[in-house]
DNA sequence: CCTTCGTTTCAGAAATTTCTGAAATCACTG
DNA sequence: CAGTGATTTCAGAAATTTCTGAAACGAAGG
């Protein structure tokens, strides 16, 4: 396991940033190091690579599989477990988007339904408030789904239209009023 | 300042979930008070409703002033602060986007440059997944800032469009060779 | 069914983040 | 330019999160 310093330095800065991402530093370090790394690895090598505890590298996998972010290998003759990550990136930022979603909107939404459910409560403005905020979301999980849907290479094309896309949605399509109409 | 059940259960949850959103609970609360306020509020009103002490108060609006994501008003005759969020939800959806790609993605893009332009480093694979990620980031960034650039009404017309958007990039555009290949 | 190798759990230690109260600062007003 | 009210700063307290080492667990192989 060499660990070269352009390694070592994509390694430090994935740790910095885990905790801006949700994740913490050795979760950071552990995935920045798996996706550097072109064989699958197993926990005692990352655990050197790293410099951490044995116990903090398997909480570390722990909550990485909790995300969906690695795989798990094995390799014949050897009882240990090798975890990788995928090859396609953007199974990575499907899986990462996803999961955001599911941690991040998904509980406020059903939170939000929850809210309009008790029925009125005499509190005008916040009940209209709520039920704005409950669209919008729903329009951008629905718009969401159908990104999710597109085959990778659609999902390229859309991303680099670049300015034509302004021109696409001309003509096209129906679209929320209570949405659009403020000032 | 009535706190009616339903202000005080979204505003619960909005502190709960402000660890997962980055920012902690006191800022979530303050957040989902404001939000939910028609009329802005000073400090001391608020750290009265979420029985907070008033320094807390100060750090909390101090943040989400940082995010962008208060208004400050000044009441004719009071020389209190007033605070409130943007009628409109798109605004605050742009601004919350926009900071957050800032925090979270801009740091990492500049770092994965840098480590570009540092040349060679004798390490193949660790330089091919670093260009790699790198263009897929700068394609959406460059998405965004597409879509950024739309004014409302488009911007609501292209996310109800549902099922039609897979057709609408049948036969346009250009596309990242790279980017697609993979298999 | 014991041994060995690997992994997970967990209670406490360490580190970090959040929150508070007191003091400092700032900015109008008389 | 003192006095008052509003806001910010900041050092330490409290709370939370992360990390570790030791022990428990599990699953082949003999």
């Amino acid at each position: 396991m060499k660990t070269t310093p352009l390694r070592q330095e994509f390694i430090l800065h994935f740790g910095e940033m885990g905790s801006r991402w949700g994740i913490n530093r050795t979760v950071g370090q552990i995935y920045a190091l798996l996706f550097l790394s072109s064989e699958p690895l197993n926990a005692e090598t990352i655990t050197e690579a790293l410099g951490i505890s044995r116990s903090n590298t398997s909480m570390g996998l722990k909550e990485l599989q909790s995300w969906n972010l690695v795989r798990l290998k094995h390799v014949p003759g050897d009882r240990r477990d090798y975890f990788t990550t995928p090859d396609d990136l953007w199974e990575i930022v499907r899986t990462l988007v996803a999961e955001r979603k599911k941690r991040e909107i998904d509980p406020t939404l059903t939170k939000l339904r929850e809210l309009e459910m008790q029925g009125p409560a005499g509190d005008d403005y916040a009940e209209a408030r709520i039920a704005e905020l409950r669209e919008l979301i729903e329009m951008m999980t629905g718009f969401y789904a159908e990104m999710e849907k597109l085959e990778t290479e659609r999902l390229v094309k859309l991303m680099t239209l670049g300015s034509r896309i302004a021109g696409l949605i001309d003509k096209t399509g129906g679209m929320i009023p209570s949405l659009t109409k403020r000032k």
